[in-house]
This record gives C-alpha cells, sequence and structure tokens, in this order.
DNA sequence: ATGTCC
C-alpha cells in the first residue's frame, strides 16, 4: 500500500443512486492523519461529519469519533420454534408487549454470565432504542443456496427473529467522555489514551451483543416460544488487523465485517431482508460489507414528504404485508420504507463486486419498533 | 444514535 495517502474507493454501481453529500463526507474523511484506506459501500449515506456505510483503515492511530457514539450496533438472527406456515399476524403483535419497559430478568447475573461487569446504563440491557432500530420476525421468501443455508441450519418453514440494536446509553457516555476529554482527533497506536478507549469500546460491543441477545429472549418469551441464535455481527466498531501488508485499525461505521460468516443484510422495513456470504474476503473492501439499505431521505424529508401523502395507520402496514409496530408517529415517517434505498440495487452491487453470493431472502412479517 | 433539544 501507498505511504502517505489515501485511497479511497466507492462500491457502487451507476443505477445505485449515492447521495453527494456522502462521497464529500468520504473523501473529507479520507484526508485525517494516517489515513490510508476509505471505502464507501453501496449504503453509503451522510452522517454526522462522516458517512454511514462506510469502512476507513489507518495507520498509527485510531479515530473514536469514527466509530460514533453507538458502540457494538450490530445485527443478530435467530430461528424460532415458531412455523411461519401458519402465520398468526395478530396473535403474533398482540403478544409483543412490555418490550420498552426494562427488563426484570436480572441483567446484572446475565451480563455476568456474559464476562461483562455491571454498570449505570445496564437498566436499558434488552431495549431495542430508537431510530434505525427494530426486531423483526420474518419468514424464508426465497433459498438461493440450499447447501449453504443446510450449514447455517436455516429451516425454510421457520419463524426467524431479526434484532439491529447497539449499546444504548452506554456506547454514547462512552464516546462523550472520551470526546469531552480528548476531543475529535486520532488516539496514537499505543498510547494510554487508546488502551483506556478500547477497553470501553470493547466492553461497549460485548454489552451490544448480549443487549441483542435479551432482547432476543424477551421477544420469544412473549411469543412462547424458544429459539436458536444463527449469527451476530457488529457494524460499528475498530480493530486493528493486517490490510495489504500494513498494520492499522479498521473502523466500520455502518459496515459489516466480511471476515466472520453470513451476513445480514437488510433492506427497509418494507422491503425483504438478505442474507449474504461474503466471498473470500479482500482488502479492497476494507473486509466490509454493506450494512442495510441505507438512506435515501433525512428523517426531517422524510416526515416533509410523506406526512402529505400517508396516515400513520397507512405506515403500519407494508407493501409486503407485514405489520409495524411503532407507536411514535414521528418515528414511523422518518422511518418509513420509502426514506430508504431500494435493498436489491445495495446487494447486487455487492455482489458484482464480487464481495458477497446471496445465501436466501427473508420477508418481513412484523417488525416492533416502539409501543407504549 | 442518545432516559433524544424544548
Amino acid at each position: 500500500m501507498t505511504h502517505e495517502t489515501c485511497e479511497v474507493r466507492l462500491v457502487a454501481s451507476t443505477s445505485n443512486w449515492i447521495e453527494g453529500a456522502a462521497v464529500q463526507q468520504l473523501e473529507k474523511t479520507a484526508t485525517l492523519p494516517g489515513m490510508r484506506l476509505a471505502v464507501g459501500l453501496p449504503d453509503l449515506h451522510p452522517g454526522k461529519g462522516s458517512p454511514i456505510g462506510a469502512a476507513f483503515f489507518a495507520e498509527g492511530c485510531l479515530y473514536p469519533a469514527l466509530v460514533g457514539n453507538d458502540i457494538g450496533c450490530g445485527i443478530g438472527l435467530w430461528q424460532t420454534g415458531l412455523s411461519a406456515r401458519n402465520r398468526k399476524l395478530e396473535t403474533w403483535a398482540n403478544r409483543l408487549r412490555g418490550l420498552d419497559r426494562p427488563w426484570d430478568g436480572g441483567s446484572a447475573q446475565f451480563l455476568a454470565t456474559r464476562g461483562i461487569a455491571p454498570g449505570p446504563q445496564d437498566h436499558a440491557l434488552g431495549t431495542i432504542g430508537g431510530g434505525n432500530h427494530f426486531a423483526e420476525l420474518q419468514q424464508i421468501e426465497n433459498v438461493a443456496h440450499p447447501a449453504a443455508c443446510e450449514e447455517l441450519g436455516l429451516q425454510p418453514g421457520a419463524l426467524y427473529l431479526c434484532v439491529h440494536s447497539g449499546s444504548r446509553g452506554l456506547g454514547e457516555a462512552i464516546l462523550r467522555e472520551h470526546v469531552d476529554r480528548h476531543g475529535f482527533g486520532g488516539l496514537p497506536e499505543g498510547s494510554a489514551e487508546a488502551a483506556a478507549y478500547l477497553a470501553r469500546h470493547d466492553q461497549a460491543r460485548h454489552w451490544a451483543s448480549a443487549n441483542r441477545e435479551v432482547i432476543a429472549v424477551r421477544i420469544l418469551e412473549c411469543l412462547r416460544t424458544e429459539g436458536t441464535r444463527l449469527l451476530d455481527l457488529s457494524h460499528n466498531w475498530v480493530e486493528r488487523v493486517d490490510l495489504a501488508g500494513t498494520s492499522g485499525w479498521l473502523h466500520r461505521k455502518g459496515a459489516a465485517p466480511s471476515t466472520q460468516g453470513p451476513v445480514v443484510i437488510p433492506g427497509s422495513r418494507g422491503a425483504f431482508t438478505y442474507l449474504v456470504r461474503p466471498l473470500p474476503p479482500s482488502a479492497k473492501s476494507g473486509y466490509s460489507l454493506a450494512h442495510g439499505a441505507g438512506r435515501k431521505w433525512s428523517r426531517s424529508d422524510s416526515r416533509g414528504r410523506l406526512e402529505k401523502r400517508f396516515t400513520a395507520r397507512d405506515l403500519t402496514r407494508t407493501e409486503l404485508g407485514s405489520q409495524v409496530i411503532c407507536e411514535d408517529k414521528e418515528l414511523l415517517y422518518e422511518e418509513a420504507p420509502q426514506a430508504y434505498k431500494n435493498i436489491n440495487v445495495v446487494i447486487q452491487d455487492l455482489v458484482d463486486a464480487e464481495l458477497a453470493e446471496v445465501l436466501a431472502i427473508l420477508r418481513p412479517v412484523i417488525t416492533y419498533k416502539v409501543r407504549r
């Protein structure tokens, strides 16, 4: 890899619309000291300063602000004991209650079993949170690669649970405390500041994964069934990697790893979710894949455009026949399927770039966002 | 994204 320069790559075809501001953010972030590779994935869209849907590899230092506040945010997939063949939409939707209240299952004990020390944010363990976070019941629409799906334990007739959530107040507190003390700059590799941040970052990653587990436990309990976790991957984190012969820090901001087996890439809440398998990970992609469809409209634009055309009630049913439980009207508009890009285009770009192959497609049945 | 800015 060339030293002192940063390669900027955008994995997107001409049929994939990418907002200009997002590309500008990608190029701007690429000028940070130490930056060697900046990869925009097909779901690239503007973030706060730096873009979302991107991977950044830096030599000699790491940037906590690039990981952002939701350290460890990611997606888990569970197979439930329920059959999707006799869908009980109303019954299941009715049973999804109490999920926004604190979990009474013993957070400290649960975290201890996962090797995580207790902390002041543990009351939020098992809650989904806001923004683009969700828990979704899904069924298999199509199996593209039977052998790989069988290997994963996928059963065509089963109901699945996809959980997208993160470290809630914990990651937020870690980033805020860090920025208050050290600002937005890079932390030199090997420094005490870097070690301190990384320790807390790792704790938040584990906490976020445990959070997704507890969310699944609570939902499975609501549905009076049990489940098995098939996979769980984060798309907001930083790790030390060797990339094209150079040691450095790979930041993923809304970018799934292509180094940890199959990846779930959800579309919008009214679109299919793809289960893909990374092709042999390539350094040129920053060992990363897209993490979703990517926003097409900002949250405020989304409200402005859709409030004129749809009632809140309209948005609780999707084109795919799924039901959306979201008792926060603003959030319903902000997270409407229309606000997101076409997931098919994003996936096609990954396939065309030879970064991934499709294993299966999942159809949304019920999406849970928030219920008062 | 965030016990979310009022």
